[in-house]
DNA sequence: ATTACTTCCGTAGCCAAGTACGGAGTCAAG
DNA sequence: CTTGACTCCGTACTTGGCTACGGAAGTAAT
């Protein structure tokens, strides 16, 4: 009732699992974003669970605006490297990825109250999305800046 | 005391107040990100405050994943589109984000269980962050896919 | 008016991240 | 033991997002 298949995918099944195609997974490869499993004698690599987690945490770092190099970094994280080689890079990317969050969450309330204001139509709500990313630079006199949505 | 200069940058200046570089502004005028001012015949454009806003807004979005075209959709939001046209694309933007937010926080979590466990030297912690991005999908029987830091 | 610095505009080049291609080898079914 | 689908591997092409280049024209200081 689990899974079926617990470590015997061929590199289409992985690609499949995975939801990239097969000359992705082998990019990956190349670039040392996944391992490449042992060829036994002149045969086919499998591949197992543990590969898909891997690339669907790649493909999911991304949509955050991770770069492939910055992914191989978390990833050195997760493997074999020692803790203390690896905080500071942890530390780094926690600061990144807080940075991130914040600026996520301006934009989601941006965008929720534009929503519910649309909704029970007042008609010229206004729209703060870009406003939203501001934070730190205030134009002040905000004459022209502020814009509204027409109707 | 509050900004020396209210609407009259050249590109040069616009583009150094938003921290990109002026060949950059020119790109997202041809792609629509920026609208283009009126040339004050045959002579020089001026730019203010609201175009380095809007120029900032579009280098934090892609920070957070958004490609150009997706940025594009959020200006419309904010520009003068009716919000009922807009109501809808909002939506779906409001769930893109949420989803990103969740991500997020779940790459938080693990990377600050990982920076406290190793700051207090435990030795064998271990690394979640590839398991953070799970969520929906789980592999059921963790055998090699949970792996330690060596101490 | 000359000089030095921009701007303007079009076109071309660059890098990251894939995506496609083609020929040779492998493998399971019939 | 052939056929069809897949893998392997190298190389080449594509797309998105810039970045650089080059010549003509504007502009500011000398």
């Amino acid at each position: 009732m689990e899974k079926i298949f617990p470590e015997d995918l061929t590199i289409g099944g992985f690609a499949m699992a995975g939801g990239v195609n097969v000359e992705t997974i082998r990019f990956y490869q190349r670039k040392g974003l996944l391992p490449q499993p042992r060829k036994p004698y002149g045969g086919i690599r499998r591949y197992g669970a543990a590969d898909v987690t891997r690339v669907r945490f790649v493909k999911s770092a991304q949509r955050l605006g991770f770069s492939l190099d910055e992914i191989a970094d978390l990833l050195r994280l997760e493997d074999g490297t020692h803790c203390d080689e690896a905080s500071g890079l942890a530390e780094s990317k926690l600061l990144d990825v807080r940075e991130k969050l914040a600026d996520l969450a301006r934009i989601e309330t941006a965008l929720s109250s534009l929503l519910s204001a649309c909704r029970m139509r007042k008609g010229n709500v206004s729209c703060p999305l870009i406003a939203s990313l501001q934070s730190d630079n205030a134009p002040a006199r905000s004459r022209n800046t502020r814009q509204e949505c027409r109707q």
